[in-house]
DNA sequence: CTCGTGACTTACG
DNA sequence: ACGTAAGCCACGA
């Protein structure tokens, strides 16, 4: 990817994980975190919301610990439309989700193993 | 160094 | 199931 300046160690990093996430699979911010070995789940987060490398790193595919979608383009949006449009832009990949939740979350799962 | 801020998580009522 | 509290980490001011 373009290496942009200004851009922190650790996002970066979480950048470079999560664009190894396949298509049509998911992963969370726990994983994420754990994956470089920390526990930063809040800051993986502030990774997504200063996202650099918007079409290059999925963050769509990016959900809470328990399946849920978590938020998006900033913060919770309950009624925001643009939290439906990252539910649409799941199921683009072939991802189901009832109620803001994915369906065979375990299934899709995708862990940095 | 200390403080405030989060697209978080887990534990308790 | 839901709201709250506490713990956690990185970053900028």
């Amino acid at each position: 990817m373009k290496i942009l300046k200004h851009v922190p160690k650790f996002h970066a990093k979480i950048y470079s994980l999560l664009k190894k996430v396949p298509k049509g699979k998911v992963t969370t911010y726990k994983h994420l975190a754990h994956a470089v070995k920390s526990k930063a789940y809040r800051a993986v987060g502030q990774a997504m919301k200063y996202n650099p490398y918007a079409p290059i790193v999925p963050c769509h595919r990016v959900v809470a610990s328990d399946g849920s979608i978590g938020g998006f383009q900033g913060s919770k949006n309950p009624k925001g439309k643009e939290i439906k449009k990252k539910i649409r832009m799941l199921e683009e990949e072939g991802i189901t989700l009832k109620n803001g939740q994915i369906i065979d979350f375990k299934n899709i799962l995708f862990e940095f193993k």
